[in-house]
RNA sequence: GCCCCGAUAGCUCAAUGGAUAGAGCAUCUGCCUUCUAAGCAGAGGGUUGCAGGUUCGAGUCCUGCUCGGGGUACCA
């Protein structure tokens, strides 16, 4: 409706003889007394025509052709908005494309079916995943949705690296607490990993080979197992939100396929890297990416961080994506520009890359802070959580703060309140309209029957109506945006509306003709709940 | 020191530069003979951290502070 309404603006403007090449602001009015939708244009255009914005505004208006079954009426407001007042009958017939469209309601082809790849989580196999693993992981499959419904072909991959000094310690913790099941009095030091995950992977190998590793602290058995042990505890428990990666990308790759190396030359070749006492450094500060960075080391014979994922950054732009995004905590954010700076060095544009960074979650169980390090052994894992809440109320509550925002997640709360949970009112609205439904099936209501949609005029129908209308808005700006708190927004707001709808109203009453419209408006409502839950993997219940 | 993020109701957080700043939780008061009360209605609660600036208009943009979080490694 609002594209429509920009439409006639623009064409106003050109009968004007006015250009105005910017997007035509138009906003969902805050107060009924400001009509539906509302128009800063006259405003926005006074200083540059120095004209009077009421006059602008007015002539606009003037301009509008009457068309009495979209636009009931058009005022012009001091400071100079145009404030437009949709007919009933324009609300009326977003039932009729709801209907039609059904599941793809408020899908738009912005991607264009252009390939896309969001990188996310990303955590070295060293431990289980925690809270803080868990925004991310959400956050990332919800943006993949996001894209999909957009029109983007997407896949999700996961990067880690297994060879690192990380991974070697938790071999040897592995082996510790094997020695310690053979009855040694070795200890674990304040280095390794402390959390009971090491000691149930030393009792395995323990199981499986008895004493045959004993004093072998550096066999590949420890460190092995414990990364396929981890490993298939991230998948499970990624695969209980509904998360499931298409892609794994091993950094050794990169070395193994001479990636590291090749990339390290043509810095060299192009002038962007220069030795200093034994180090190369990368001229990160010419690149616009502040200080400039050591790329292999002098002390050690080996890369840092950086040069591999620059490449692994150039097997992305390689492999054909359209559209890059790489999600980040917020104890990252030093590293992107370095990347984006080692790309433009190589010849790339970066334009394509979109790197989200989301703030940190603080995790605390009636108002005590509990850290959250891999290394330590007293944090809750994600897995716990999950258990705890269940996949639902965990999504959601990681996706209803916008990602730059601190989140603050009580387990006292989350778990003593779950049944107060936000999460479940989305679903009640669901659930609601799903035994409305049945009932209308048991009243014999057909499906099919449509029914006179001009019925649905009352003040909290037209509401819904034009809360479903704002749908398809919310799945472009988050698309845009690449931010999905405003569905929760919006989700809550639908349902919030359909309640007070349905205390207000009785779908199935005796007048037929008005519950079958009635009937045609909650499916519509349901539709959109549903594809709007579905996008933030989110099970929309038929019963509760 | 420098860089990034935040600061809005008692708490947790919303608000593409728009008009009288909104939700949830918590606290009070009402509403189930009726398609699900996991719901609805109502009340109280604010100098949007501080000080300037930009303009028709600032919670939003700019500058400087204060406080909190994270960076600033030849750790990832």
């Amino acid at each position: 409706m609002i594209e429509y309404l920009q439409k006639l603006i623009s064409q106003a403007l050109t009968d004007l003889k006015i250009e105005y090449d910017d997007e035509i602001v138009l906003e969902r009015a805050r107060r009924p007394e400001h009509g539906h939708f509302t128009a800063n244009i006259a405003l926005v255009l006074s200083s540059r025509l120095r004209k009077p914005p009421l006059r602008i505004a007015t002539e606009i208006r003037d301009l509008f052709p009457e068309q009495p079954d979209l636009i009931e009426k058009i005022e012009i407001a001091p400071p100079g908005f145009i404030n437009f007042f949709i007919a009933p009958a324009a609300f009326q017939k977003i039932v009729t494309q709801v209907l039609a469209k059904g599941d793809n309601f408020g899908r738009n082809d912005i991607g264009r079916g252009r390939k896309a790849q969001v990188e996310f989580v990303s955590a070295n196999p060293t431990g289980p995943l925690t809270v803080g693993h868990g925004r991310q992981a959400v956050l990332g499959d919800t943006v993949a949705r996001i894209l999909e419904w957009n029109g983007y072909v997407v896949d999700r991959e996961y990067y880690y690296n297994d060879a690192g000094r990380q991974m070697r310690i938790l071999g040897q913790s592995v082996y510790i607490r094997y020695r310690q099941l053979l009855g040694y009095d070795d200890e674990l030091t304040k280095e390794h990993y402390q959390g009971e995950y090491i000691r149930e992977i030393a009792r395995s190998i323990l199981d499986q080979h008895g004493d045959k590793y004993d004093g072998q602290s550096d066999h590949a058995i420890f460190r092995q197992s414990a990364e396929e042990a981890v490993f298939t505890d991230i998948r499970d428990t990624l695969a209980e939100l509904d998360i499931v990666f298409n892609s794994y990308y091993n950094e050794k790759s990169l070395y193994e396929d001479g990636l590291i190396d090749d990339v390290l030359k043509r810095l060299a070749e192009r002038g962007a890297t220069y030795e200093k006492e034994g180090a190369i450094w990368f001229r990160a500060g010419k690149y616009g990416a502040g200080d400039d960075r050591v790329l292999w080391k002098s002390v050690v014979d080996e890369a840092t961080y950086r040069l591999p994922d620059i490449a692994y950054h150039e097997t992305k732009i390689k492999r054909g994506y359209d559209l890059i995004v790489d999600i980040f905590g917020a104890d990252h954010h030093a590293t992107y520009p370095d990347v984006l700076a080692g790309l433009q060095a190589l010849g790339y544009e970066t334009d394509r890359i979109r790197v989200l960074i989301h703030q940190f979650v603080t995790l605390t169980r009636g108002g005590e802070k509990i850290k959250m390090s891999t290394r330590q052994a007293n944090y809750v894992t994600l897995r716990e959580l999950i258990e705890e809440v269940g996949k639902n109320v965990v999504r959601y509550f990681f996706i209803m703060r916008g990602m730059t925002s601190h989140l603050n997640f009580d387990l006292a709360l989350a778990k003593t309140e779950s049944d107060e949970n936000p999460v479940f009112y989305l679903q009640y609205a669901h659930a609601r309209i799903c035994s409305i439904l049945r009932n209308a099936v048991a009243k014999g209501f057909n499906d099919d029957q449509r029914g006179d949609l001009s019925l649905l005029a009352e003040e909290e129908t037209l509401a819904l109506l034009s809360t479903l209308d704002e749908f398809s808005e919310v799945c472009r700006n988050c698309s845009e945006t690449l931010e999905p708190q405003p569905l929760t927004s919006f989700l809550h707001k639908l349902a919030a509306t359909f309640h007070k709808f349905y205390t207000v109203h009785r779908v199935i009453s005796k007048d037929r003709e008005l519950s079958k419209a009635r009937l045609d408006l909650v499916r519509a409502v349901r539709f959109v709940l549903a594809n709007g839950l579905n996008l933030l993997g989110i099970s929309a219940p038929e019963r509760m």
